[in-house]
DNA sequence: CCATTGACCGGCT
DNA sequence: TAGCCGGCCAATG
């Protein structure tokens, strides 16, 4: 499997992240079908152009924290989205077993983010 | 060709 | 909870 390819499958797992729920980077790299991809997970992000729309603010860290300077830019604006997305963050840092992505459940249950406490 | 650098991860103090 | 550490892997110089 070329580079291209796997970029392509991460943006696609990326884009089906629905909204009020999050999924680690090495989450993503799993679903896309690259195993111990997490980096490759950001790269493509970086590297993804502005003009695709992507929810690349529904991909943080394996412990909920924004991957981004707490004083950079882009850590405001995925904060913002988060928040947008009705996702709570406290301190840079989202509630995982909370948030987390369940692409099996979700399917189960029709789609929307479920809003009852699911622990 | 080696060294460094990340939008990283999991295990273990 | 918070670090530290070794591993990971493609891009960059």
């Amino acid at each position: 499997m070329d580079r291209e390819t796997r970029t392509r499958r991460i943006c696609e797992t990326v884009a089906q992240i629905p909204p009020g729920r999050v999924a680690s980077y090495g989450q993503v790299a799993e679903l896309a079908g690259v195993p111990r991809g997490a980096r490759q997970v950001s790269r493509a992000l970086r590297a993804a152009p502005a003009g695709v729309e992507l929810p690349w603010h529904r991909v943080l860290r394996a412990d909920g924290s924004i991957a981004f300077g707490r004083d950079s830019r882009a850590f405001a604006l995925q904060r913002e989205r988060l928040i947008i997305d009705g996702v709570v963050v406290s301190g840079g840092r989202v509630d995982m077993q909370r948030y987390r992505w369940r692409p099996d459940l979700d399917e189960l249950l029709w789609k929307p983010a479920p809003f009852w406490d699911e622990s």
